[in-house]
RNA sequence: GCGCCCAUAGCUCAAGGGAUAGAGCAUUAGCCUUCUAAGCUAAGUAUCUAGGUUCGAGUCCUAGUGGGCGCACCA
């Protein structure tokens, strides 16, 4: 019992220093941190500007109203905004409200906008090139690799619960995605000011380490565990599920072992413990390999004590009932919601009651302003099951935003990978056969390097196009999986973002030092529509971490990417014979670098120097 | 049975209720003695069906059709 109790205290302490850790952190970014306004970019400035000079005409004193972006193709105009949605809030006629912003604008146009005109609800506006052009690379300049950053949610703290593996199995495509759509939205809501808090909720309770437990003392073989852990410890899982079948009785003996380790049986408790280290340690390697970091890594375990607490004081509250019948206690349905159990019948915790406990944890911890879930659309019931309940037992306080942020499922043949019918697909595997393509593919190429070099080149590669290509895709669908689609190199896949930053380093380094003018200027409409695209970087950014969306970013990458190359064809930069020409376009270059560098980081992908 | 999600080009995916629905792959025709062709230029093909709301619908509502997921002692 003692053995056990150490293992526990232990645990404990580790947890305990992590959370100090959490908190000094919060405490030093809200003492220490220094926020790029979002009203000093370029666009915004326009629009508080545009803004100012509408205020007042037609009885109209809204403001935030006026949102910028490129006009269409067949519309000559650099960027253009629409009053539809405000004019009928004022009950007025959308063509005549444009027309009147835009003749407001042009008497007092100011030095950016060179002409403004409506065409229907919308106002086009013709822009001085030339000032914004140079306003846009200076501010780039100025910012340097914080380009993009932005204040809105300055100060306000999140909790990000994302990746969550369950001990004692690999880590699949599915857990793969919640793993780095988490850490991309971990690190967009960091941009967006926010101090974030990278939670690791590890599924490392439960009913079926009973399974577990069962199946290793049966069959289990030690020389196996030892050799490959988390492989013999999947094998032993699925055995159970295959024996189930003939033998039901197991699942009782199962259970039964889960109920001791809940009441802290010593032998068994070390079995769980040396399960778990086992397990973390693979993930920790994986987790390497990604890129991904946490700064809380605490199991569904830590929680036991707290959830029985919280089931029996929802109890006393008449929140929940024991069930006569069988003895479980049951939240009765509610708010359409079906109903559902918070303990079994013989006494053992559920998901639900440490969910409840967690989220409780999190909220006294912490105080948030919001606690994201990262966590598949499978769960969906469940949440709304979490957060109806926790509502109407008073544990949300005012002005908490807890979210489910579903996503789709990885899908093999039009269904759902399991690790009980072995159609997983594990993400070693996935990352390792995406390596070795990446590796054949620079070999092939002849690409310079010392064989470390082209290691880590293909790493950047192979592991890229593996997290692209989830990114990409908008959160909430289903993806179908496909090897050959996954190990594309080509156009729309982090490779062509990759090659494009290659390129401009290339330049860069052709060219020696990037000196400095006084005024940037470009030639052909490519350069200005390449810096117009730059311009729109901070606002896409802030848009994806609000709507939660990724791929948001993905998109603007490519197409930043795409006028990046369009205008690399169309004219050489190291043959620019006029100075303040060939360095105004290096610097544009080097933004266009300096941006799909970070956008790409954001999204845990990483640039080699070559490829 | 009830609930949630999804349906866009041959395939895989984009599109904040806004102007002529965009990419990649595949197919076809061009572009490397000149900054890395993992690139660029150009060509053809699409909103599941039927109603409705709206100045305006791929997007919102209703009813279908097809697919996925979930709904008590798993997580």
């Amino acid at each position: 019992m003692e053995k056990q109790t150490d293992a526990f205290q232990h645990y404990g302490r580790e947890v305990a220093a992590s959370i100090d850790a959490v908190k000094k952190k919060i405490h030093d970014e809200k003492k220490n941190r220094s926020y790029i306004p979002f009203g000093q970019y370029p666009i915004e400035k326009l629009e508080v500007e545009l803004e100012a000079m509408i205020k007042g005409k037609l009885g109209i004193e809204d403001s935030d109203f006026v949102e910028l972006g490129h006009a269409p193709a067949h519309i000559s105009g650099d960027l253009c905004f629409e009053v539809f949605d405000m004019a009928k809030r004022h009950g007025k006629n959308p063509a005549a409200v444009a027309l009147s912003f835009s003749s407001c604008i042009n008497e007092g146009k100011g030095n950016m906008i060179h002409e403004a005109s409506a065409f229907g609800g919308f106002v086009n506006l013709v822009l001085h090139k030339d000032t914004f052009y140079h306003q846009a690379l200076a501010c780039s300049e100025a910012l340097g690799d914080r380009f993009g950053e932005n204040d809105r949610h300055a100060g306000a703290v999140v909790v990000i619960d994302y990746s969550a593996p369950n001990i004692a199995k690999p880590i699949g495509v599915g857990h793969l995605r919640s793993t780095i759509i988490g850490a991309a939205l971990a690190n967009l809501y960091e941009n967006s000011g926010y101090s974030t808090i990278r939670d690791n909720h590890i599924g490392d309770w439960g009913t079926q380490f009973g399974a577990l437990i069962y199946a290793y003392k049966t069959w289990g073989d030690e020389a196996a565990i030892e050799r490959e852990p988390i492989r013999e410890l999947k094998n032993l899982y699925v055995r159970f599920h295959e024996e189930v079948a003939d033998h039901p009785e197991i699942q009782d003996k199962a259970r039964n072992y889960f109920l001791q380790l809940e009441e802290k049986n010593a032998e068994l408790a070390n079995i769980w413990k040396r399960f778990r280290d086992l397990s973390l340690r693979d993930f920790g390697s994986t987790y390497q390999r990604l890129g991904v970091t946490f700064d809380l890594t605490i199991g569904e375990s830590y929680f036991i004590d707290d959830a029985h607490r919280i089931v029996n004081e929802c109890l006393a509250r008449a929140l929940c009932r024991i069930d006569h019948e069988t003895g479980a206690v049951v939240v009765d349905e509610a708010e359409g919601l079906p109903s559902f159990l918070l303990r079994k019948k013989d006494g053992a915790s559920l998901y639900m009651s440490r969910d409840i406990a967690c989220l409780r944890f999190r909220i006294e911890t912490f105080n948030p302003a919001a606690i994201l879930y990262v966590v598949g659309n499978e769960q969906e019931l469940n949440f709304r099951q979490l957060f109806s309940f926790c509502r109407r037992a008073g544990f949300l306080p005012a002005g908490l935003a807890v979210e489910h942020i579903g996503f789709g499922m990885v899908l093999t043949d039009g269904k759902k990978m399991s690790t009980r019918r072995g159609t997983l697909i594990e993400l070693e595997d996935l990352l390792g056969q995406s390596i070795e393509k990446s590796k054949e593919i620079v070999a092939r190429k002849g690409t310079d390097g010392s064989s470390d070099e082209l290691d880590a080149i293909a790493h950047a590669i192979g592991v890229g196009a593996i997290l692209y290509n989830d990114l990409k895709q908008s959160r909430v669908k289903n993806i179908s999986f496909d090897w050959k689609r996954m190990l594309d190199l080509e156009g729309g896949s982090a490779v062509y973002l990759q090659y494009t930053v290659v390129r401009i380093h290339s330049i860069l380094r052709k060219l020696g030092e990037v000196g400095t003018v006084d005024t940037y200027r470009f030639e052909g409409q490519t350069e200005f529509a390449l810096a117009r695209k730059l311009m729109m970087f901070p606002s896409i950014l802030l848009k994806a971490q609000e709507a939660n969306a990724p791929h948001h970013l993905c998109t603007y990458l490519e197409e930043l990417a795409s006028a990046f190359n369009t205008f690399y064809n169309e004219v050489s930069i190291v043959q620019t014979e006029q100075h303040e020409l060939k360095t105004s376009r290096a610097v544009l270059s080097r933004a266009v670098a300096r941006v799909i560098r970070r956008g790409l980081a954001l999204l845990n992908i990483t640039v080699p120097n070559r490829m």
